[in-house]
DNA sequence: CTAGCCTTGATG
DNA sequence: CATCAAGGCTAG
């Protein structure tokens, strides 16, 4: 090491360390730490070998704070040459949680101070969330998998993940190397983890000394174990390639490796490439790219070339109405051929010439189209007003949604196109048709156009930057409601079996609607005649053995094996019960353990870890509460829990007022919910999706990975639940306006009742801590909070009128 | 005839 | 140079 090493750890007192001093001196404009980052190779700078860096502003860590004023923009970070580490391990030393750091004490020969300051509980969750999920113990199945070198240049790689549950397939980029994958599923790391809020030097110190020699060639994603904040861990009973589950690479060379495993369903959410998963809109299948101005199968893409290009003629022998899905496509190619040109496939863009290769003059619009795609899928849940039973239809549900908006009379090219009147076709053209079909009327402008005016669009234009702030969005006035519409639902009709009026615009029965029928019990809705097949709210099939195959495969069943245990909330009260303090106090406790329940589920959450530290927090703030009131919803439903809880005080104490924070005025309400709910029927699925929506707050949608997660929740519920999505979805947005408005009220203790509120200890308080960082944040909900001049039983709010059907 | 895979070549 | 929608090829 001490050739190797150089100026960096040279010239210093051998003893001193900046973590073991109170204060640090530090050069005024230096007043930053190096952490190293995952080993990597290769770059020419010159700290510690073979590791990557980023340079840390003191001032932004919670733990230290220096009176220097510089600021970095941006992360800075580096790397260094690759040394042998493991002889130098008595350099290493801890820093923040989170880190371990290599001990950089040259740079702190300087003026300024840097002390030790304490964090507080939002900093500390911070931390916690920027450790590496917890290690535990291992389960030593050796699996055998294959991997790759890594490509310095992809850092994507570790998200090719293949096949298979233990035993993968190979998947090679670059050459071959046979690597061995160690699974250790976490369990047990929160018993020595437990104390260890503060930093703790020896453990850390230890624990990545031990990494580092006793896995001299191996690296690991999550090799560096940090103590952990005091949050309590689940046991979870994760088997194979999995969501929380740990992997630790070994190889048989020295270049770094990437590991290459199974994506998981949920993985899968938010990763997968554009059309994978998307149906062919003529026949359900896989959809294998763009092709004649629609997202199609690659058989479907076929059969419309040669249909167009050998000027085909079909006749239906039946009623020119046959169902076309991937089973029966070749049944009648007439009906599947008009299906190709209602749902918008263009024939001019079957060349005439037969040029290949190149690009057609639908380019940009197969540009455009996925950029309106990638809207649509971040407007996945779209709010509609419903003030009053509309008489006309919010939305139009067409073929257009399918389609590339086409209004291009561009003839500039040298490829030419088959005339659309060159090719006698036997279809009646509608004024629906030609709409479609029309070069001036493009459809997805259309829809664009009533998109833009639905009130959602703000929610991608004004992102929410701090947690709640959606809630002060949200009009104090609950008689005004908004419903929830997934054009995914729509998007099911096309594989269900209904029938397509032919040419003839279908008005939208969208989920939103059916929620106005569903819950407002009104007449007037425009629901079709009872005849038509809505292709909204397809029929769900009988379960034969297929789908109920299919049903545990699913993403849902998938999901929910992330889910906490049942006992945990029971457990959570029968604790909590014990705790001195008044009803308040023992709701806040609940709420405070719950919360550590929920940490570690979003933590080890694939999708949510892909988040920005920040971004958790603000979704963590957001979601937060109503993630708890769901799990308490769910264990109430379900009779995990008794309805009242006799606490030190001697009161007997509501479920429905610890579900709400204190605010026992909507426990009825909440009472009402917890019924509707448990007369539909609500099954541990619904509970999973509850817990995800809730987590992926529409609120912050503007998170692509929260949207694409939102989305895929909603497809892999709708799969299990059909069209009672909606209605489900109905009672969840009420929950979650529950939650904002149980948050609100305790965070209104506050200022009107302080005594109260300090009695909740907010300084040992996380839940509270949160509350109160969202509230006093400069744009905040404080303003908003009204007057609660009586807590508990009056309020100012204004009455939720909550539907019921 | 179907449908999966392959080749092509303008586009950015 | 990668991308990706065109057309082409061919077993079944």
């Amino acid at each position: 090491m001490e050739g190797e090493q150089k100026q960096f750890l040279s010239d210093l007192p051998k003893d001193f360390s900046p973590f073991s001093e109170t204060n640090i001196k530090v050069k005024e404009e230096d007043p930053f730490l190096f952490y190293p980052l995952k080993d990597n190779s290769s770059a020419d700078a010159d700290l510690s070998p073979g590791c990557s860096y980023e340079l840390l502003n003191l001032k932004l860590s919670p733990f230290f704070e220096t009176n220097s004023e510089v600021i970095v923009e941006k992360p800075f970070l580096f790397d260094t040459p690759k040394v042998n580490l493991s002889e130098d391990a008595n350099s290493i030393t801890d820093a923040d949680p989170g880190y371990a750091s290599f001990d950089l004490t040259s740079f702190f020969h300087g003026n300024s101070e840097v002390k030790k300051r304490t964090p507080s509980l939002l900093d500390l969750l911070r931390a916690y969330l920027s450790l590496p999920l917890p290690k535990s113990e291992v389960k030593e199945e050796n699996i055998f998998l294959e991997g790759f070198p890594r490509d310095n240049s992809s850092d994507n790689g570790d998200l090719e993940f293949l096949n298979a549950e233990t035993e993968s397939q190979c998947c090679y980029k670059g050459k071959k190397e046979k690597l061995s994958f160690i699974n250790s599923t976490r369990d047990e790391a929160s018993s020595d983890a437990s104390s260890a809020i503060k930093p703790n030097l020896s453990t850390i110190t230890n624990s990545t000394t031990d990494t580092l020699t006793e896995d001299k060639n191996v690296e690991s994603e999550a090799t560096s174990e940090g103590p952990g904040v005091d949050l309590q861990l689940q046991p979870a009973s994760i088997q194979s390639p999995h969501i929380g589950s740990r992997w630790r690479i070994h190889w048989s060379n020295t270049d770094g490796g990437v590991l290459r495993r199974q994506m998981t369903d949920v993985e899968r959410m938010v990763l997968r490439p554009n059309h994978e998963g998307e149906q062919c809109p003529v026949c359900g299948d896989r959809v294998s790219g763009y092709h004649y101005g629609l997202l199609t199968c690659e058989s479907c893409k076929g059969f419309f070339k040669r249909t167009v290009q050998n000027k085909k003629q079909y006749q239906c022998s039946a009623d020119a109405n046959c169902h076309v899905d991937r089973t029966c496509r070749k049944r009648c190619p007439s009906c599947r051929f008009q299906k190709c040109l209602t749902m918008g496939m263009k024939m001019e863009a079957v060349r005439a010439d037969r040029m290949r290769g190149g690009r057609n003059k639908f380019g940009s619009f197969y540009k455009r189209d996925r950029a309106h795609r990638l809207q649509r899928n971040a407007m996945r849940v779209t709010v509609i007003p419903s003030s009053g039973v509309t008489s006309q239809p919010q939305t139009f549900y067409t073929p257009a949604d399918h389609q590339v908006s086409s209004s291009t009379t561009d003839q500039n090219t040298h490829i030419h196109y088959y005339d659309q009147t060159k090719v006698k076709t036997e279809f009646i053209k509608t004024e629906y048709d030609a709409h479609l079909q029309s070069p001036t009327l493009s459809s997805s402008t259309n829809q664009q156009t009533l998109l833009n005016t639905t009130n959602e669009d703000h929610l991608i234009r004004f992102p929410t930057t701090y947690p709640l702030a959606e809630v002060k969005q949200e009009p104090f006035d609950y008689s005004e409601h908004h419903f929830v519409h997934h054009p995914l639902l729509e998007y099911q009709g096309y594989t269900s079996t209904a029938n397509y009026a032919p040419m003839m615009p279908i008005p939208t029965v969208t989920t939103a609607q059916s929620v106005v029928t569903s819950t407002s019990s009104s007449t007037t809705g425009r629901v079709s005649e009872p005849t038509r097949t809505s292709p909204v709210l397809p029929l769900c099939p009988a379960p034969t053995e297929k789908t109920v195959d299919h049903f545990y495969n699913s993403n849902m069943a998938e999901m929910c094996k992330t889910l906490p245990d049942d006992s945990q909330i029971i457990r959570i009260f029968n604790a909590a019960k014990g705790m001195k303090g008044e009803a308040h106090s023992f709701a806040v406790t609940v709420a405070d353990e719950n919360l550590k329940v929920i940490v570690d589920w979003a933590k080890n959450n694939q999708l949510f870890g892909k988040l920005q530290l920040d971004d958790q927090m603000n979704l963590l703030q957001t979601s937060w509460s109503t993630i708890h009131l769901v799990d308490i919803t769910n264990a109430m439903i379900h009779g995990n829990l008794s309805p009242t809880y006799k606490i030190t005080t001697g009161e007997d104490v509501s479920v429905g007022a610890v579900a709400l924070l204190g605010y026992r005025l909507y426990v009825n309400t909440w009472n009402d919910i917890v019924n509707r709910l448990r007369n539909m029927g609500f099954t541990k699925f619904d509970y999973c999706a509850f817990r995800f929506l809730a987590l992926f707050d529409q609120s912050m949608d503007h998170f692509q990975a929260v949207s694409a997660a939102r989305s895929r929740v909603l497809q892999a519920w709708a799969e299990v639940r059909c069209s009672f999505v909606s209605g489900f979805m109905s009672i969840f947005e009420e929950i979650r306006r529950l939650s904002h408005d149980a948050v609100r009220y305790l965070w209104s203790l506050q200022s009107n009742f302080p005594e109260l509120w300090a009695s909740l200890r907010p300084d040992t308080s996380l839940v509270l801590e949160m509350i109160k960082t969202s509230a006093t944040r400069p744009t905040d909900v404080t303003s908003t909070v009204p007057h609660i001049s009586v807590p508990l039983q009056q309020t100012t709010y204004a009455p939720v009128v909550y539907m019921t059907s």
